[in-house]
DNA sequence: GGGACTGTACCGTCCAGCCGGTATAGTTGT
DNA sequence: ACAACTATACCGGCTGGACGGTACAGTCCC
């Protein structure tokens, strides 16, 4: 059984995904991770530091992911810009994991202005100055995090529009954009 | 006085930009269209119509300008694709108007599955046909799109990070390759 | 026995949608 | 020409339900 807070974190999170942002009822995260009401406002004092919590942890894992994907990286320059690439959309061009449905219903629940959406904007920044600094083309390294994102989009609008051969010549251009191009 | 329909739409975007998707409050969109709520509701049956009528408008607009600035286009193959980047974004790489915000208003209220977000995919769908046939490099166009889509979504974000600088070059550089390539 | 933690009953607010009106402009019958 | 009737546009009070948050009474473990 894992921790009290992360069992709640993930019932959020499983509700986000399966009932939408109305589905983010606190009784409803509740129970889904058995446990009371008044037991979940225990762990988060409120709604939005529940939401706030699930961002929290989404960022986390993606720099985690980041992180390992540039280290892992033994192909000199561009290395974060694939690891960027690797981290948001699998090689089909599909978003490489829920994060992009996770991250409307947080902007769904929180709005885009809540002091907490400093953190995803922080996280932008802080992503933004590493693929400048990554050995590559700036304005290379920005078009792949451009077209990187506008995958990303697709996934939060629920467009799926893409077809698998299509991503795959997408994805493939893009990599080789990260390979062949330098500063 | 323009056509009380279409002033209750702009009231709802008006409130919608000022005041985020909370502040879409049937007594008050009615309010600001100087309207009760009950000629409001005679208008849009439910709130779910009021926000699709805001979404369809909107994909309109959007179809309208594509359509002018693909016909005046004189430089040959790719003149969809540069259309679509520029009714999308400014040359500062700025969301060239306020769309993305309306969209993540209408995403927050109708939710990922309305049945109304159909529209949105077809637009879509549409758009990709179309870019996919506009005479340049598929993948390439592809690559465009993802781009502009990756600005857009910046702006759904609220994040704004891209200087101007950086974004004239990254939209310099998507119109090369508009111009550059062929099929 | 006390603090960390959980369960439950309840309150207040917000808001969508309903409904019984009113006003005005057309239409029809005589 | 005028009364009876209908359609269209609009009004605003009301209600019922949903939901976030609080209060408080347990319970379990150290």
């Amino acid at each position: 059984m894992p921790d009290t807070r992360d069992r709640i974190l993930n019932a959020a999170e499983a509700r986000l995904l399966s009932e939408g942002p109305g589905g983010l009822v606190l009784e409803a995260i509740a129970a889904e991770a058995a446990i009371s009401k008044g037991g979940l406002l225990y762990h988060f004092a409120s709604k939005e530091a529940l939401v706030a919590g699930l961002c929290e942890r989404m960022l986390q894992g993606f720099d985690e992911r980041l992180e390992t994907l540039t280290e892992a990286d033994d192909r000199g320059p561009g290395a974060f810009t694939r690891a960027y690439l690797a981290t948001t959309v699998t090689a089909e061009g599909k978003p490489a994991d829920n994060s992009a449905r996770l991250m409307a219903g947080i902007l769904a629940t929180l709005g885009r202005d809540s002091t907490h959406m400093v953190q995803l904007r922080e996280a932008f920044a802080r992503w933004h100055a590493r693929l400048a600094a990554d050995g590559i083309d700036e304005t290379t390294a920005t078009l792949v995090r451009l077209a990187a994102d506008g995958l990303w989009l697709s996934a939060l609008l629920g467009l799926n529009e893409l077809d698998p051969t299509a991503g795959r010549e997408a994805l493939a251009a893009l990599h080789e954009l990260t390979c062949t191009e330098d500063a």
